[in-house]
DNA sequence: CCGCAAACTAGAACAGATTCTAATCTGTGT
DNA sequence: ACACAGATTAGAATCTGTTCTAGTTTGCGG
């Protein structure tokens, strides 16, 4: 029974998302130590439970178990399984960045450049089809704000704008990353559907591509 | 544990999907009758519950009981819950698709017309958010082949074609309804999200329409 | 009217997500 | 070292989709 508004997992009593330094200084809520072990060890046995027989396989009792934590305590890091589907792919979106970072995309246009790093993201999520459905499905499912497509998409605007960030793109530009991931997301769904090679997405997303930069 | 394939609820026992005839002929296999009735009270049940509740509220065992059928029964007809959304969703491209008969597109040209359908769709699901969310989700994440996108699409081929069905639609044309409906969902999605107000989505699907007129 | 196969029914059974409980553990302030 | 709040645990319990069972009903060919 999905309550309206599920806050996404952050280690217990964390008001904000910004917890990182304070080792000594004058902490009061946050039992932060062992907790980002835990909630890594619960991401971890998650993806590689779902890289396996995909969302199904990735039984919530299951999950915590290989975890080693208790099933209440999975609950309290990830109030419900589309939570840890969300951390999961966030996890995927990490290695696709750092990726990006360690060998830029190197076409010489903006257009060109998100395109390449679309298509990297597809080769990397066909090489884990069940993995690649769970994303797509949380990316479309998700209640909460997802955070996917916001971060595809500043991707896309960063690779194609160089190094701008989302608050200083322009209106057009960000248009582009947005309808470009649009895109991207439906083409995926069609391969997932078994409608699409790798080639046709490539084409399409070429195609999509041009189109937007004619209309600029 | 979803099957890969899930064939699409008929009356029981019912080879390919064509029983419409034979009322005193060689019938060997149909029990059609009282199986019609049964069939449209247990979808009228679900679509009941679902504007409601939504999906959620729409529980198999509640439909069963409301439709007067065994629960045993009702998965006979729809053999998971996702099929009965499926069907529900049916039921409202029924409704629009008379409405259009009714009053058909007046926009002069194709992709006004198409246009106009989707801006009447979309109305009509905003009457109904819980529906209209049960709708884009089963939409998106049916496994079987979806008929919403197909239909939709076969839809503005019509009106945008004028008359025109869709083996006899230039590619052109189909990748004009193609296209836009792919970005009518994209937005619904964002409507159910809370981020698109009607306006706006009307906004961006005439964007669209024009820059695919340009493109063709 | 008889017999049979398919459809239907009531209800139990099963599975996996989510919730709840009671007891224990841990970290922090005093 | 002591006390307390919040975190964790094992496990039972709940909820809902789906499956299974045994018995009954229905419609049709003979």
């Amino acid at each position: 029974m999905r309550t309206p508004q599920a806050p996404i997992a952050t280690p217990p009593s964390d008001p904000k998302g910004t917890v990182e330094s304070q080792s000594t200084s004058g902490g009061h809520s946050v039992r932060t130590r062992s907790q980002h072990q835990r909630r890594k060890r619960i991401v971890q046995a998650a993806a590689a439970l779902a890289s396996r027989g995909g969302v199904e396989a990735m039984q919530m009792r299951t999950v915590a178990e290989r975890a080693g934590v208790a099933l209440g305590t999975l609950y309290r890091y990830f109030p419900s399984k589309m939570d840890l589907v969300v951390a999961v792919v966030g996890e995927e979106i990490d290695l696709l960045e750092s990726s990006i970072e360690r060998r830029p995309p190197s076409a010489s246009t903006p257009a060109g450049r998100a395109v390449d790093v679309l298509m990297r993201a597809t080769r990397g999520l066909m090489r884990e089809p069940e993995l690649a459905d769970a994303l797509i499905r949380s990316l479309i499912m998700a209640e909460v704000d997802t955070p996917f497509g916001e971060r595809m998409t500043g991707l896309l605007l960063r690779v194609s704008a160089d190094g701008l960030t989302r608050e200083r793109a322009t209106e057009v530009q960000l248009d582009l990353a947005g309808s470009l991931s649009s895109v991207w997301v439906q083409e995926l769904l069609e391969m997932l559907r078994g409608r699409r090679t790798y080639e046709q997405i490539q084409r399409r997303i070429d195609l999509a591509a041009d189109r937007l930069v004619n209309d600029l």
